[in-house]
DNA sequence: TAAATAAACGGAGGCACCTCCGCTTTAGTG
DNA sequence: CACTAAAGCGGAGGTGCCTCCGTTTATTTA
């Protein structure tokens, strides 16, 4: 079962290359505005933007959901890319700091899209058991290289610091809490680091 | 606390008398709208249906989720008010009878509506908890009533009959859905007067 | 009853949504 | 390369949303 069968798809068809490239484009802007101006972007400027007209917007996407999902998938899919690059990139302890810093960002996105993503959640139900997997997993083995290398502590368990992190979801956001939730990070990286035996 | 005040309302201020006449008009007009042609009604065609200018009818309901939630409690008000009518004017099990078909009738409401709600829980959450307490003790006391008097059996449980009556609510919404229910509701009913000592 | 004031009205105007269909481009085929 | 069918494009236009503010009306006060 490849990403895109979303059900019993037979034929998933290849697109035009203009097509492909345009709604690549759209995607691309779309994520830029939403982060910008919220969900509720005005959908012909983000034709407008992305140089096509509204109305291949709403052939690709048919409803400002089904933008907002595949927008969201896309986070979802850069972030768990970024921990492979950044384990590749960085001492595992930096890996995973960094790697938290932006799931920071991550979830201010996902935030911003609450309201949306509520609906897509009615529709289509696979949305977040699908993508709550693959991020954890991508931080299950950071936690696991860092351990292993000795950079923080043995005895850490991923998931326990995937729950710290969840305060920052429930936060409440003021103004300062992107700064707020980067100390956090901060914190959490010394009490992993402390007593480590590298 | 009144069935008015949502939360610390020190004072819920009584509107000026063309004011509540326009309010009522909008909410009556709204209410067959919705009914007709679902949540999505065009509010415009609901202010000039009820006489009013569409600045009329935001300032009353600044959302049309405010304007849904009025008329959803005003169905949920209808409903109970006619257990007690309809218990007034008919043998105890007669009048059970005729406010369960009355109670399909508030479910394809409900149905229609439900997206629009689905909203509105996320921001008011005692809306469900409010109306499904008062629809219940409704109809219990219809069982109850029916019961005592030996229209129907003594021993049955009205919180058993609406959960039957609830087999309508999942059930799919094929074209004969509300024919299917009213002969759901007869048959619940020779159920409960079968055996009955009246 | 008349004047004063606060409350409410209404609809023009600006913006966004979304559909529809004639035109353009691509990807095959000979 | 020339041709054609199919795929894709785009934006005009019709509709609904919602704000803003000058005008009207109910209520209070004298």
């Amino acid at each position: 079962m490849t990403a895109e069968a979303t059900r019993d798809a037979p034929a998933p068809k290849p697109l035009r290359a203009d097509a492909q490239r345009n709604r690549d484009r759209l995607v691309e802007v779309a994520a830029q505005m939403f982060a910008s101006d919220g969900v509720d972007a005005s959908l012909e400027e983000i034709a407008k933007r992305a140089g096509v007209g509204i109305g291949t917007l709403y052939r690709h996407f048919p409803t400002r959901e089904h933008l907002v999902e595949v927008v969201y998938r896309r986070e979802v899919e850069g972030l768990c890319h970024a921990a492979e690059d950044l384990a590749r990139e960085h001492p595992a302890d930096v890996a995973l700091e960094l790697w938290m810093q932006r799931f920071v960002d991550y979830i201010a996105t996902k935030r911003g899209l609450a309201t949306s993503l509520r609906l897509l959640l009615t529709t289509n139900s696979t949305l977040f058991s699908d993508t709550s997997g693959r991020v954890s997993s991508a931080m299950r083995s950071l936690v696991q290289a860092a351990a292993a290398s000795g950079k923080i502590r043995a005895d850490v368990d991923s998931s326990d610091v995937m729950h710290a992190l969840g305060g920052i979801y429930s936060a409440p956001n003021t103004p300062d809490w992107r700064e707020r939730s980067g100390r956090l990070v901060k914190l959490l990286m010394d009490g992993l680091r402390f007593g480590a035996k590298g």
